[in-house]
DNA sequence: GATGAATGAGAGTTCATTCAT
DNA sequence: GATGAATGAACTCTCATTCAT
């Protein structure tokens, strides 16, 4: 478990990476938002490293509990879908900061253990989801001229870039709200007609 | 125009982002991986930014180009759609390097500068595509149930994440082979049936 | 109030400025001096300038205090000019890099935050020796057909030069013994016959 | 004899040093100022230290001369001195980088060949305001309770100092003119009367 | 649980200067 | 008489981390 000064530092470290980029997560930074001293900040993490791990750590129970939930529901593949979408609008609606998280891939690659732990998140979503997809064909849901696999691309490749382009707008409107209309289209292009 | 010098050193700037990640494009490993001194560098480019921008005009020329290519094409919305996909593929696929940077929003975020250049590019192509997608639902190659900025997100978003898996696989198949299926779920997709 | 690091490099600054002149002055050569690495003196101070800042604040407290005293003291005003010389002389015999610091004013023109403290000091001590010399003026005790700026001026300018010639002198002679016949010479000059 | 590039590059370096300062006169400054290249200014001088040396050897030549022609002139000691005062006034009036150069002595301490310039200039123009003030005294025009030397030293300094001032204030008023009231304030001061 | 002081490694950059052309 | 390309040395400063207290 971790302490509330664990809990701290992961939330300051999403601001500050939030804030500034990854760039802006530096220990001294963390110090000062924080109010402490940078030894300090090694008493609660052994390192800089296990800092980003917790963080990813945080992501990862944020994106796949919204994955899991969603694939052992009962209901419709489709319905499922839409709820995953509307689940990570509020998400990132609620905790901004996580956005900036999702799109860090790059800055980790120095560290191959964050490497894996990111590849490990996108590869189990998207696994889940195409799961859900697949189930949602053989029920006749789902269009079954496309497979699965490309359609579950198309789904989190979506999500990604609108999640990314308000970002860019420096999360100037409602995601959420905005988010509706392009779940609607979503839905339609890949439900059975 | 670039001298000799300056192209090998946006070459060699892409080179290092792509295998070590921005983290690794240092004026010391350019220098280094050209077989001159540091300073040397600052004879060709005033500034490691002047570096970063000229390497994000090559990549802004490298996509626009493509873009703009197709829209003033002749010929079929739908084939269009299909043609900048794959040579956007065959591009990758040439320089694997460019993915680095077609993702690197996020590190580029200290600098102003390159958010401007980055935003740019993507708006750019953004409302290209979706003039493409446009006509052709004019022309009625194209589905109007979903209004032509939605399939323009879709599009693109698709086409990142696509790039980044071959990215995550460490460029380990042949993107623009694996990339035709893609393709052809993207146009069952979008065509009006 | 200064730690005793802070204070130690302050120290350490002027005598490197004392010794090689402001060009002396690097972080490298005060971590030498020190017996600490570079990054460890920026635990103390934030940048150079801020060095360099601390420098002139010393300078600042050692003069205006010694002109403050004077203007405040009762006496003569005559008295207060020659105890004004007086220790001066004393102070830079004591502290011979403070000198270098006094006629620095070319070396720290990079720096406006730097321009300004040096005026400022410069000003205040200027106008606080006219105000002493107009109050000799009123009571009869200095001679009236010279105004009290330019007597200001001219006692200044003295006291600068005379100080000047013993550095270049390097410190070859006893500045206060010296010095007195000089105090002398301004005294006679200014008095009311 | 100088070329005229040898000219022009002292002319460029006067100015460097007046606007931005001694840490302003770099090669590559002069160089972008002159509109060459870094090398070709080695084609007229074989070090930065030599134009320094020519720098200075102007402005040697320029105060020199004035306190030597005065020296060799007939008349009154007074009225030596008057135009000694008038004529820096101009000059620096004239060509205000020369005033940088005059207060530069913290600067050129890094290099004993230009300390050794520098002490000579004020020396030599020292002495012969010694003597120049000693012929007064003994055709008793000037004071003698004072000795020549520390009336020489009250001269300078007040010079030096009212030109520093009048550089401080970004040269904003008209030095001669201003000038004329103090030198009538430092003949008051000297004369026998 | 935190601090003050320090460190080694390395960042980007500037400087005077050289050399072949 | 000048250029393009390069260099070695030095610069200020930042980073993650350590250690004694």
């Amino acid at each position: 478990m971790k302490t509330s000064r664990q809990k701290e530092i992961i939330e300051v470290a999403l601001e500050l990476i939030s804030e500034k980029g990854i760039q802006g997560l530096t220990i001294k930074n963390l110090a000062i938002k924080i109010g402490i001293t940078e030894p300090a900040i090694y008493r609660h993490y052994d390192s800089k490293i296990d800092i980003l791990i917790a963080v990813l750590d945080l992501f990862k129970q944020n994106t796949e509990q919204l994955f899991e939930k969603e694939l052992n529901n009962d209901g419709k593949a489709i319905d499922k879908i839409e709820h995953l979408f509307t689940k990570h609008f509020i998400t990132f609606s609620a905790t901004p900061s996580l956005v900036s998280v999702i799109f860090s891939e790059e800055i980790f690659r120095s560290e191959p253990v964050l490497i894996d732990k990111i590849s490990e998140v996108i590869d189990k979503n998207d696994k889940i989801l195409t799961t859900i997809i697949s189930n949602g064909q053989k029920t006749g849901e789902i269009r079954t001229d496309i497979e699965a696999k490309y359609l579950s691309t198309i789904i989190i490749g979506t999500l990604r870039l609108f999640v990314k382009k308000w970002q860019f707008s420096a999360y100037s409107y409602n995601l959420p709200k905005e988010g509706k209309k392009l779940i609607e289209s979503i839905k339609f292009l890949i439900i059975k007609q």
